[in-house]
DNA sequence: AATCGCTATAGGCATAATACATATAGAGGG
DNA sequence: CCCTCTATATGTATTATGCCTATAGCGATT
């Protein structure tokens, strides 16, 4: 399972982390990656846009940025401080060439895993369709 | 999120268990009570079927078999050792009326993360279908 | 000036799920 | 006797998450 995304650097971590063998572990990764990918973005800038992608409204903060760091540390995002205006530092947040490529990959995946719970649908309907008649 | 299902028992394990925040954790498990659901079955032959469920051929029978018993744990299926014409003991699990219950919330659940991944299709057909215009 | 709340980022810790390897054991064939 | 298939189960490392907490600047209110 998930074969694609093999390119450059597959460093550290072993195996795929695009998915896995559940149906779309770490959805929250390819979201942010669509996110940056329309637009630059600070970690707080995401949290207020993620529950767009159905998470829910109290999203662990926390969770976002170790996710932004982790994209960084796999080189599909960049970042650098921004010390603009006021308030607390921040970091700007912008998607690579390599980002560009996993979301690709992730929207392939994701793909076979809404087909994968369109069949559970389908089998699902019609286990229980057949007593209504 | 998650808000089905909280009927009879919600013992031991704190929260919700058929999903948590990711669009489906623990795919596995609403599989198996569709299989158990359709026929009685040893966990041998849940393995031989689960790739019908998009599950790869090379699927860890640990992981099954851990499955099956937490589901009983969970009073979702039931099992009695079945030691029959030859060959090693073996357990034929069953669905309970909870499981075929749980069945439904799992239905109502992958809808929802269906949904989920259909707007993030969508979002990334219109971010890169643009630019071929 | 002290406090409160919002912006903004980050680490600690317990829990949970998986992948991979390994253990056990009966039965049948070569 | 060994090998393979059937059949179930455990151990362990890794990984991801959720919840809680820490830090810190800044503006508004009391």
């Amino acid at each position: 399972m998930c074969d694609h995304h093999h390119h450059s650097g597959d460093k550290k971590r072993s195996g795929c982390h695009c998915g896995g063998g559940l149906p779309v572990e770490k959805f929250m990764q390819p979201c942010l990656l669509i996110l940056l990918k329309e637009r630059f973005a600070h970690g707080y800038d995401l949290i207020q846009m993620l529950p767009e992608f159905g998470f829910t409204e109290r999203l662990d903060p926390g969770s976002v940025y170790r996710n932004l760091r982790r994209l960084e540390e796999d080189g599909l995002v960049t970042s650098h401080w921004d010390v603009g205006e006021g308030g607390p530092a921040r970091r700007l947040y912008s998607l690579t060439d390599e980002g560009e490529e996993m979301l690709h990959a992730w929207a392939v995946h994701i793909r076979q895993q809404r087909k994968r719970m369109d069949d559970f649908l389908d089998r699902y309907q019609s286990l229980f369709d057949i007593k209504n008649q």
